[in-house]
DNA sequence: CGCCAGGTGCTGA
DNA sequence: TCAGCACATGGC
């Protein structure tokens, strides 16, 4: 067990926000999995306590993923500029954007388009059991993410058996083009944000939003600022009566939340969704099933 | 049972 | 360039 100093910084708004799907609350840890290790960590006042599976999970990994390095309050003093992302920021403060993996991040965005979040959770989840390699940690199973040549290779028919729908072979081709080498995911990172997206952009079953989304999540391009249906809810806000097309929405966030403006986004998407989700009884997890089902 | 979901690709003006 | 439409699926 390890403690990683985790000033300004809440786990459950960063694992709850709708950038990542496969973390999984048990018995007040949240359970993860990066490359082939698992992880579980919590939070506990100040700190950030894991156990990895792996060594390979070193500790400045994890605080690299969890993006613990960076000068949050910094951030938050410039995108602070009106009244809507102030009081976004006040309620969920501490949430931050992971660096999660490239490729991880493109497929799971392509299976998130036009869709729910439950939803995209049970593909992903049902990829990776079909897909992936086990790992395990005491005695948590879990899988790795499916590399993307094995996507490649797999049929339509049994993405689409897995409940992918028509976003089955956007994704095979997807997967054919970061596994040929056509789509330079380890240079992306290195490169600004309208060559990434550009680049993104490319790719079957990836329009703007997406490519914003694997900007953002994926290659730290922090001005990528991924316009959804909760997103155009939100930005009303700026628009009042004048007319909105996601185009004139980007442009307008990009001048007003500025480099950052991507955490403006995650800040408002997550603030829209937690205000209109339905009050719950039960915020804790992870009873074994009692076996009970509703009177039909 | 209808509505909705972290949209995209295609088509025709 | 842009509005309008089809597209699969399951949660609620």
């Amino acid at each position: 067990m390890v403690d990683i100093p985790a000033p300004d910084f809440s786990l459950q708004a960063t694992l709850s926000s709708g950038q990542t799907f496969r973390w999984k609350p048990l018995n007040g840890w949240y359970y993860g999995s990066i490359g082939s290790s698992i992880l579980k960590v919590r939070q506990v006042n100040g700190s950030l306590q894991y156990e990895a599976s792996d060594p390979a999970l070193s500790f400045e990994r994890i605080r690299h993923y969890f993006a613990l390095d960076l000068d949050l309050a910094g951030i938050l003093r410039q995108i602070d500029v009106d009244m809507q992302v102030h009081h976004a920021i006040v309620r969920h403060r501490g949430l931050r954007v992971l660096r999660q993996d490239p490729w991880e991040t493109l497929a799971s965005f392509i299976c998130a388009s036009f869709n729910n979040i439950k939803r995209i959770e049970g593909m992903i989840e049902r990829m990776c059991q079909t897909f992936g390699t086990p790992v395990a940690l005491n005695g948590f199973r879990s899988f790795s993410f499916p590399r993307p040549e094995v996507i490649a290779s797999a049929s339509e028919r049994r993405l689409r058996s897995l409940g992918l729908g028509y976003r089955a072979p956007y994704l095979k081709a997807t997967a054919r083009l970061v596994a040929d080498g056509k789509l330079p995911m380890d240079q992306l990172r290195r490169v600004d944000y309208e060559t990434t997206k550009s680049a993104l952009l490319c790719c079957d079953g990836v329009g703007d939003k997406v490519a914003d989304c694997v900007a953002l999540f994926g290659f730290e391009k922090y001005e990528a600022f991924p316009i959804d249906v909760w997103m155009e809810r939100a930005m009303r806000y700026y628009f009042r009566h004048k007319k909105m097309t996601r185009k004139l929405m980007h442009d307008y966030a990009t001048q007003h939340f500025g480099p950052y403006a991507g955490y403006a986004q995650q800040y408002l998407y997550h603030h829209a969704r937690c205000a209109h989700a339905p009050a719950r009884s039960d915020t804790s997890d992870a009873h074994a099933g009692n076996g009970q089902s509703p009177p039909s």
